[in-house]
DNA sequence: TGTATAAGCTAAATCGATTTAGTATGTTTG
DNA sequence: CAAACATACTAAATCGATTTAGCTTATACA
């Protein structure tokens, strides 16, 4: 049933020539291998004809090249991530690269597993959202000279390739234009988490809160209780407990999705008179109500700086001087009215 | 640099014995093949003690197996098929595959492309959301025994697995539970798509309209047009051009992103009398002021009932006389204040 | 004792490409 | 005219696994 693809041998022996000789013509390689024009048009018609793909694994197997990249998030249906994906899937199209996606969760047996396993289905390149314990698994494809770059994360005394938002420049002026706008007791609602992009974010807060020497209120949520439950009960009892807030900044998009929630549906007096600002926007923010002020990480220039760093290491065309760069792209603050500017919004009807 | 990974050649070198040997054992074949059981823990000891891991390219080339699922969507950043995604590669992961994920934008000549790539990559199967055009690819696919599932939409004359909702069921009683609330002129805002699930949608609004013998109002986009710019200002002058309409039922997620900006931004007062209905549901709807009544697909049962289809065609269990099968799914309305039950709810405050 | 059968192991072909190191001509050139 | 070089093409090794066919030696059975 199942009839067997047309290989660089069949070529060869319905031409009666050579297989090497088939190889040379398809990979461009005739002028330089002294293939005649005649011989090499009719390879070249032939190949044509019945159609040629070159068997992509063989040809990895003897190069050792894919073409595969990985791109390893923390979960790949967070539309932060998903969104990403879709950019990087197509300018890595355009540079004969295809794209494997995974979610490790964050956890650091999944994440070991699947780099592990990518390595040996020779995968070219990886960009990773880093778990928090995998520094020596990085180390080692770094030690490998296999390509890797860091995404979101990082960790700060590893020499590797990353492309991060500047959390902390982010948090702090979103933070500040809410202390301009009146609000005095700003909470701030994050996870646990010692990554960097969530200390960075908490930095940039409480840099802002002691500038203007306003009290801090911080809750942590455990990182393996961010499910939108537990979260949702975790923020409740921080507002009742907290009586005096006048604002909150939710850290990232799912504890914000909680944070809504709970407004909504215990306090739905507060959310029009509450500040709030979000980490990550979303379609809808712009139509809630109030709409909601939120920071924008750009995903095209993420991508972008993700693909610049990775192409030249692919392909091999790095100085070794300027090896490792650590790219800062800036957030977006996207002003709304839940950060003050309702009043005058509403003053516009 | 580079150390070279261990392989079976270099095991059996240094224990002195022969590669068919190694691989005898290292496949669990070592009794049938009288490898003595001194020798067979020889190899496993020493296999585990080097960290001996297959390669993976090299076991393709040889078994024409790649362990790899293509799983092709119409764009992965949309969160219906986000969520899919993820569901899938938990599910694939588990069973010893790894998913390639890949958007066709529902665009022919990109699906061909990727569908053309991923058969010379050996992928062992294909969950397809296929573009209008490709039945022919579809068909050569089933012709060459590789395993196809279709997903969202299908051919109606074409012999092939998939796993689609029941949209025309689905919008029907949609329809019918506006109608049931008193909404008398409902608007449904499609594309001009005539591809399966979109066709089965709009049936399933004509025969709820029909049986209560209301006027039909249809707006289709083209689905060119569908960027958020061209779809707001076709909804614009469909809402102005149907003074009657008290309901607009939303045939897709984009769809319902331009409808809720258009009534945000230039009928705020509309957006708590009309009825909206939407297609998918969204974290944020259910939080939305008014919450949002949606149809909702079950994204673990599309996902499982995909698999269910999916794995045995790769492990070739599949008795010829059962080989097709379409699953249809049901969808869940998700009741919420924008269609009707917003009186009740507001009482409640 | 002779022969079948089992036990224990291996050589070599194979998958489909790439690439090195040729061979066999033809053409220049000093 | 012989050495040097260019042209046109190819045999065979290689990547790392799997698998068929077979080769010894040991044991069983009649």
């Amino acid at each position: 049933m199942k009839k067997k693809a047309v290989s660089i041998k069949t070529i060869a022996a319905n031409l009666n020539i050579s297989v090497t000789t088939v190889s040379f013509v398809l990979n461009g390689k005739a002028k330089e291998k002294h293939i005649s024009k005649l011989l090499t048009q009719k390879v070249l018609d032939y190949a044509k004809e019945v159609n040629y793909r070159p068997n992509q694994i063989a040809q990895s197997l003897r190069t050792g090249k894919s073409n595969l990249l990985v791109f390893m998030v923390e979960d790949i249906s967070n539309s932060f991530f998903s969104k990403l994906a879709r950019i990087i899937e197509d300018i890595a199209y355009e540079e004969g690269y295809k794209v494997i996606f995974c979610s490790n969760e964050n956890d650091d047996e999944k994440s070991n597993d699947l780099i592990s396993l990518f390595k040996f289905r020779q995968a070219d390149g990886f960009i990773i959202v880093p778990s928090p314990g995998i520094k020596s698994t990085i180390q080692e494809l770094i030690d490998e000279n296999i390509p890797v770059v860091l995404l979101d994360r990082y960790f700060p005394d590893l020499d590797c390739n990353s492309v991060v938002i500047d959390n902390n420049e982010a948090t702090f002026k979103a933070t500040s234009h809410l202390i301009q706008n009146g609000f005095k007791n700003i909470g701030f609602i994050t996870t646990d988490s010692d990554q960097t992009q969530m200390q960075d974010r908490l930095l940039g807060y409480e840099k802002a809160i002691e500038e203007s020497s306003l009290n801090r209120h911080v809750l942590k949520i455990p990182y393996n209780e961010t499910s939108n439950g537990k979260s949702k009960s975790a923020i409740k009892s921080f507002i009742d407990e907290h009586k005096k807030l006048d604002a909150v900044f939710f850290a990232t998009n799912y504890l914000t999705r909680s944070g809504l929630e709970v407004l909504k549906e215990d306090a739905p007096h507060l959310i029009h008179e509450f500040g709030i600002i979000t980490f990550d926007d979303n379609e809808l923010f712009k139509i809630y109500n109030p709409t909601i002020t939120a920071v924008s990480q750009p995903l095209t220039e993420i991508s972008t700086e993700l693909m610049k760093l990775l192409l030249p290491l692919l392909k091999h065309e790095v100085v070794k001087e300027e090896r490792v760069k650590n790219v800062l792209v800036q957030a977006e603050l996207i002003i709304r009215e839940s950060s003050g500017a309702k009043k005058l919004v509403k003053s516009q009807f």
